[in-house]
DNA sequence: CTTATATGAATGAACG
DNA sequence: CGTTCATTCATATAAG
């Protein structure tokens, strides 16, 4: 067992299954201290080990009851039995993102698509403005 | 795999790693077309990405700064009962990663009964020596 | 040992 | 900007 990552002790898993029983998903800081203090009497553990348990478990049930429900969908619609999918629709593509110019105030910038095709035009005139010569940056694909 | 995130390459990543290195934490809309063009040689790569990656770097180092801070403050502060409270050579100074900071709130402790059962007292009954403090609601975002 | 699964860890994307 | 969510990577553990 290398040290890279955390296992957690059955009393640990238990404590921490009995919180998220009771309601707790998202503990804040201040709580995932507490309960890093105390899980620490069953076995080593980080304060982040306890932030990911709670990310993880909340995220895994949300998946599994959105799987459940697009299960029963898709039996609905299409009379199909199978393997257990993946992930609700996505949401429509947006190629712009909103930014904050270093000014101060809000402005919108539009992305182009950078096709299979990149345009030529002007390609390495931005190179002057990140000098990067210490890291091995000479390489490419 | 789908294609709706983005896969930085290795030497996307250290161009990236590079600037930021060098101080850049919140480039322009003017800066992140230069940035995307260049890292466009390396592989597919939109604005956003950069935009989103100079917004994560930096919040996920601020917020291990603060939770680092949090975490040493409350084994300097914290009195409670039942709390293991070292003051010769603390913990590991491991880092913590993202979580939620309760802008210091404090004292309010929940875990109380939710919802329609009347009494959840179960095997856990050590769960009481650490109440969880909280700051408004004991569930739900 | 090899493969499959469970889950800790990480991060891209986005929300409030 | 801090926080939250969805997805993916990595690996300890179970199954064969």
């Amino acid at each position: 067992m290398s040290n890279r990552r955390w296992c957690p002790t059955p009393e640990q898993v238990m404590v921490l299954e009995e919180l998220y029983r009771r309601g707790l998903r998202t503990p804040t800081a201040h709580q995932i201290q507490k309960i890093t203090a105390h899980l620490s009497l069953y076995g080593n553990i980080q304060g982040k080990s306890v932030f990911y348990w709670f990310q993880n478990h909340k995220a895994r049930d949300r998946q599994k009851l959105r799987n459940k429900l697009l299960f029963y969908q898709t039996l609905h619609f299409q009379g199909n039995s199978g393997m257990m999918m993946r992930q609700t629709i996505p949401d429509p593509p947006k190629d712009w993102v909103m930014m904050r110019s270093s000014y101060g105030h809000d402005s919108v910038m539009v992305m182009d698509n950078l096709g299979p095709t990149p345009t030529l035009n002007q390609p390495l005139q931005t190179l002057q403005l990140f000098p990067l010569t210490s890291p091995a940056a000479a390489n490419h694909p």
